[in-house]
DNA sequence: CGCCACTATGACAACGTTGTCTCCTCATGG
DNA sequence: CCATGAGGAGACAACGTTGTCATAGTGGCG
């Protein structure tokens, strides 16, 4: 700036004001400042112009288990739309499930003064943010709610959706249904599967724990609950997935099997409707929860100091075909 | 940080030797200092540090065309995995294919002092950036060369891949073959149209420009394209998708027709291997893509300074049977 | 006992901006 | 002809840190 100053042969004060289109600079002058701005390609420091003026740095962090996952993408995005309507732009991290890489980005995202954080949380302890909560930096809590600690919250309605699927498949005659869900430190795979017990209670069906399985998803552990759980005359005649990579990777376990049990997916994905037959699905719109988090947080931002705030939002069955495959 | 040096008895600048752990701090006073930090939740600010040690911000900007895309939220994820690997953490923005947007996101990165910026452009002229790149702020190009300046680029083998995909069909009897590409705005379209025509032209195929539609993928204008040059007694008996969107608004749009064209999809997606037939497709490693730009991006950043490099990343033909289809 | 080396600490400036206050000039009107 | 005021511009401090240098105290050694 001094160096615009120079050439343009004002004090570095003047170009600050025709930085900032202040008014009361002579026409002429701010010529010679823009001239100089251009031949030097100046660009004004952004810290430096936030640390003067105590503002904010028109950032908020969001931290999620996977960027790359098509769901977080998806909320990624539905973030962003909002932040960039609030003239914010978003830093994004990976907690990769690891509750210590969760707590890093979120100090990390602290230090560096973002206006407030959408959380994902990978942990269920969450006390290290009430510092940071206390000193002004708001935080939402998105999917999974916070470990020890009061604070917002936007939520699917895991338990419902479960007992949906349940009684779904149960008025399609199914009486042996399988469960494969995440691992069970993850509390939506908690909560779908207390809602899978729900939902066999409600229907008369009784719960039988062999028929559950509850591991992070990979290709291996989800081809060794098929062999284990459905196959053989003691086969499960259906299948609830408890999460979308629980279903990706269960349809390509069951591929090539002659006969595709009766199926249900919690979360909704790209092409479900086009398999054969099509996946039944709890869908729930992760849109939604990103723009309900994301509001939520810039109310917060814009000073809303009301009472912590937990929001539960609505799942829908969309009966694909999938389901209704008779025993 | 005044306020823990008052508290903890020490001058401020004994808090910042605590805080960056510098030696030639007495163990009492060190512990004094800290406890002082516990109780008033002190953290320092990391603009202030960056702009006083003129240190970089340790973030890089990456705009893409949508982060909801799982295309680019794969690209997204390499990308994190690298800058992570550096100590860095990444800014995105989405620039909804405007190439005012673009400019916008890469100028606020830029305002805001980001080590370097990776860029799927949207837009054709990048002069904008010179002065950038110039100060010092390094961007590499990645999916999509620059504009009009001369700059490091990460590509993928657009032209090879739709030639291959052409041979594909060809092989196995087509001669009438349809193309629908995204806008021919867009570089990869453009491409791959090109990659259309030559591979045409070598296989002994006359190319049929009433076989080619290139326009934004969406539901209406892709069944319009099936209507038109998929169906009738002079209907293509196969199509190639020019990327992930068109090959999914296509499968959806002949999911009710008795008989599916054969098909090749550039650009690989999920489900493909499932779906009946399964879908032939060109894939490339996106992954590749993103880390490939983001490792050349840290070596600007840490100082390389060679000539500008174009990197072409190959693809491959996966064939699956949809491109088998019998004419 | 005087000197030196070393440890522990603080004062101060500077990073690149911007808010506040002041100063100068020139036109206007009485 | 002078008081007034508006318009234009600069000096200076401050934002929250950290690098540099200075200083005070301590202990060892000749």
């Amino acid at each position: 700036m001094s160096d615009v100053a120079r050439l343009a042969g004002v004090s570095i004060k003047t170009v600050s004001r025709v930085v900032n289109d202040e008014p009361a600079v002579h026409p002429d002058t701010a010529e010679r400042v823009v001239a100089a701005i251009e031949q030097l390609g100046f660009r004004r420091n952004l810290g430096a112009r936030n640390l003067r003026r105590g503002s904010t740095t028109g950032t908020i962090g969001l931290i999620v288990e996977d960027v790359g996952n098509p769901f977080y993408s998806e909320l990624n995005r539905a973030v962003e739309r909002i932040a960039t309507s609030f003239g914010r732009h978003v830093l994004t991290g990976s907690s990769e499930e690891n509750s210590d890489r969760e707590r890093e980005l979120a100090l990390e995202f602290c230090a560096r003064r973002v206006d407030g954080i959408l959380v994902v949380p990978a942990g269920m302890q969450h006390g290290y943010l009430v510092p940071e909560m206390r000193a002004g930096t708001p935080v939402v809590f998105l999917d999974r709610p916070a470990g020890d600690i009061v604070a917002d919250t936007v939520l699917v309605d895991n338990l419902g959706g479960t007992i949906d699927a349940v009684t779904h498949l149960v008025r399609h005659g199914h009486r042996r249904i399988a469960f494969l869900g995440d691992s069970p430190d993850i509390f939506t795979a908690a909560e779908r599967l207390r809602g899978f017990r729900e939902g066999c209670v409600r229907n008369g069906v009784s719960y039988d724990e062999s028929l559950v399985v509850m591991r992070t998803p990979t290709p291996e552990t989800i081809a060794h609950a098929v062999a284990t759980l459905l196959s053989g005359p003691s086969a499960a005649t259906a299948v609830i997935a408890g999460n979308n990579r629980v279903a990706v990777h269960l349809l390509r376990a069951l591929a090539h099997a002659e006969h595709r049990p009766a199926m249900v997916s919690f979360d909704d994905f790209e092409l479900a409707d086009l398999l054969d037959p099509p996946v039944t699905v709890v869908a729930h719109d992760v849109s939604a929860l990103g723009h309900a988090a994301a509001e939520l947080l810039f109310a917060r931002i814009q000073g809303d100091q009301s009472a912590p705030r937990k929001v539960v939002l609505p799942v829908h069955l969309v009966a694909r075909g999938s389901g209704e495959v008779t025993p």
